[in-house]
DNA sequence: GACTCGATCCTAGCATCGCTAGACAAGCGA
DNA sequence: TCGCTTGTCTAGCGATGCTAGGATCGAGTC
């Protein structure tokens, strides 16, 4: 029994390896350099061995998303905790978001540009996803606004969050002005 | 001079038939099945023709990505001179972006998700792009509120469009609520 | 301690991708 | 009619994601 467990164990730290380095390697030199042979070279495999762990290269991309989801649902919880009351609350998290998105562009793609073979909005949506929208939800429910729902209304700041940071990212919006996207932003669609 | 002429005359024609099969592929299969081996079956020539007429496939997909912002330009326009009223006229432009962006999900995809090659909120943006945003400009800038500058409004506004758009094909977000959505949204940002 | 056999990994290769060099033919001007 | 430019095609390069099949290694058994 040992034995087998010794090499589940050492399954594991692999499979944890290819993810690290699929993540380093992306976010150094983007996802278009992450290609299997790059990724088994540097995890010191050949090429097969990915496969005895993920399908195929979505799914890697798949578990750098997830990876990035609770580390995200984290930072934001962070920053919404360090902060009082619910309109610098927003701020706060509006802030935590795109900061991440910028801090993290390739983690940020694997999760929401890229397809990483991921359900969403639906009942077999991954924890991770599921949890860093709530950790969205807990702070912008504060302030949805009375008749509207909590749920409704963090779909469309996120979604509002979501087209700053791809669209700065892009280049397609100058990048000076994002602080006072992210102030009008808040300014108008959260309710104190 | 007569037969140079006819020359670019069909050059020109060809040209157009790249870029209208180019789209016609990707709004039908998809852009992973635009390959340069299928384009050029369908327009009935040779691989490297049609490279003689764009430098490369990012080419291909920026003529997609500029024919699709003249129309997205008209479809607003038309959109926004059709209803009365300033807040009217915020609420059928949201519709007509999102109802664009629906309808056509590679050329959307060839305008903004897509690397096209093209530059962004430059001085040498293209023409067409330039155009696009004036649309949005001319109907956000009326509801922008005092003292926001009606550039920056409509950034905001066009990034939540965008978040929209995108979370929601992407099946990131439930398709029963986009109406409420809308709403929601013009109801917070537009001051009237 | 030798052996069997299953798990594990690698070499080699397939089809396809974007892109290009070089051969070839067609049609122009002289 | 001839020479030459212009245009097009065939063939091929390196790289991609992914897989089949053989080699190797080590655990468990007599």
């Amino acid at each position: 029994m040992s034995v087998q467990e010794r090499k589940e164990r050492e399954r594991a730290v692999r499979e944890r390896l290819i993810v690290a380095t699929a993540r380093e390697l992306a976010e150094h030199q983007g996802w278009d350099a992450v290609t299997t042979r790059r990724l088994a070279e540097r995890i010191e495999y050949s090429q097969p061995v990915l496969y005895s762990h993920f399908r195929g290269k979505r799914e890697i991309i798949g578990a750098v998303a997830l990876e990035g989801a609770t580390e995200m649902a984290a930072a934001l919880r962070a920053a919404a905790s360090a902060a009082d009351g619910p309109r610098a609350r927003v701020t706060a998290l509006a802030r935590a978001y795109l900061d991440f998105a910028e801090r993290n562009p390739a983690v940020y793609d694997a999760m929401f540009q890229l397809d990483g073979g991921l359900a969403f909005a639906k009942e077999d949506t991954p924890e991770p996803l599921k949890d860093a929208f709530a950790a969205l939800l807990e702070s912008l429910g504060e302030v949805a606004g009375d008749g509207v729902h909590p749920g409704l209304f963090t779909e469309v700041f996120w979604a509002a969050l979501h087209g700053l940071a791809t669209l700065t990212r892009a280049g397609r919006l100058p990048p000076g002005d994002a602080e006072r996207r992210v102030e009008l932003l808040v300014d108008r669609l959260a309710v104190v």
